[in-house]
DNA sequence: CGATATGTTGAAAAAAGTCAATGGCAGTGG
DNA sequence: CCACTGCCATTGACTTTTTTCAACATATCG
């Protein structure tokens, strides 16, 4: 669980020109000279589902790009719960924060098998010395985490429905055009960590939501498989009548 | 309360320089030359209590650095329910995904009387461009809502203790260096749509503070009086219990 | 194939929400 | 200056939701 799999040193110029995710990714803008500079320097990481990425506060030396699978975001308290503070999907950035602070702020577990590349921070802080051009996609990506922050406050805290409802809102807002029609498998016990709830209480709404066949098991055992149109459909309705 | 005062179109260099919040701020790191830049383009503003410095929608053509008050970022749900999403103290940065998207995210409304002064977007852009000065501080803005919302989510979302516990919370890390003893006060509805609680649940939560000695009224009306070393013991001994 | 994790379900207890009545304060207008 | 009005806060009684605890089922992994 703890092992990481190196798969490839690649040269930058060759790969990361023509990832996948390039397009909704950091490098997005960059041109042929720039990739110059990430030559032999991003690696290219497998992890097994529940393995951990880096742990909060430990030095913060490299950010990532996550290319598959899924990771969550994880604060322990004082008193040893943990709260889940994101979950990201491919083509999010993890360990921003190592850009302003020397550590990390989270601890990155994954919810599935990852493909990930890892940059070194000093990389990232080069280039965007050297270039304007990487200063866009990094406003882009605080952009984006704050805004998930604040949705996940606005939609998914308490006061704003019932269990069953906030369950059904997460599996939705989990769900991306990148799998459509499956959404990454939660254990209950992380559904509680995202909503403040009990697993029982997870559990109970998971139930009603397949007994009206909203959802299901995928082939996939790390996915679940969501009818994405009617659970909208069930909140919007819902929602109307509040 | 819909009016908005001018006090005084200033000149960047003498008193954007000499700003008290300037060192927590924006500007904190710029050079004699870069001030030539703001020259008569950021406007001191005065608003009252309860007022709207802009709307969720708007264009977001100024950036804002809050001066003395507080304002509460807050969104709208669709069956017209309110969440609070931040609280900004003095020295906080308003507005900033003004530099990512066309338009603003909250609507940012003054809990109390504010000053605060007012940025063009394209100033910032263009300062961002010219001098490689401003960025430090801009991903420092970034990442301090975002620390803030993470906070939030972490230590105020339900499943983080009862009601009470949470309020105090709240209280503690609405406190600030600024006015040692005094929390920014907030209407009970407020406290329910930071913390996703009924304000008959907010009261009572208050009505125990209040007969513990941890929080009085002030003489500013704006204002509590907030026993903060007390109020950290309770919750400590709290945390240690559970 | 058993052992441990994780998920499900029921019943009782606790927390918070709702509803309704009351109280207090601020600002308004006589 | 006082009474009136409207808004916000407080409090109690009752209802609903959620948690908790416990028992049981199911799956996963060695």
């Amino acid at each position: 669980m703890r092992a990481i799999i190196v798969n490839s040193v690649n040269n930058g110029y060759s790969n990361c020109k023509r990832c996948g995710v390039r397009q909704s990714a950091l490098f997005a803008e960059l041109l042929e000279e720039d990739f110059d500079l990430l030559h032999d320097q991003v690696d290219d990481l497998d992890y097994p589902a529940g393995a951990v990425v880096y742990h909060a506060g430990a030095h913060g030396d490299w950010l990532y790009t996550l290319r598959s699978g899924a990771i969550k975001l994880v604060r322990y308290s004082a008193d040893g719960s943990q709260r889940i503070l994101r979950i990201l999907r491919p083509g999010d950035v993890c360990g921003l924060e190592a850009l302003v602070r020397p550590a990390y702020d989270h601890t990155a577990i994954s919810l599935a098998p990852l493909k990930l590349c890892r940059i070194p921070r000093a990389i990232v802080e080069r280039l965007n010395r050297e270039t304007p051009r990487l200063q866009k996609p990094l406003f882009e990506r605080w952009y984006a985490a704050l805004a998930e922050a604040d949705a996940w406050l606005a939609e998914l805290a308490s006061g704003q429905g019932d269990v069953k409802t906030r369950v059904a809102r997460l599996l939705l807002r989990l769900a991306s055009d990148d799998r459509p029609g499956e959404v990454i498998r939660l254990s209950l016990e992380d559904i509680g960590a995202i909503l403040g709830v009990a697993p029982e209480s997870a559990s109970r709404a998971l139930g009603v939501l397949r007994r009206g066949k909203l959802l299901a098991q995928s082939d996939n055992r790390y996915y679940w498989r969501v009818d994405t149109e009617a659970l909208a459909a069930t909140l919007a309705s819902h929602d109307q009548a509040a």
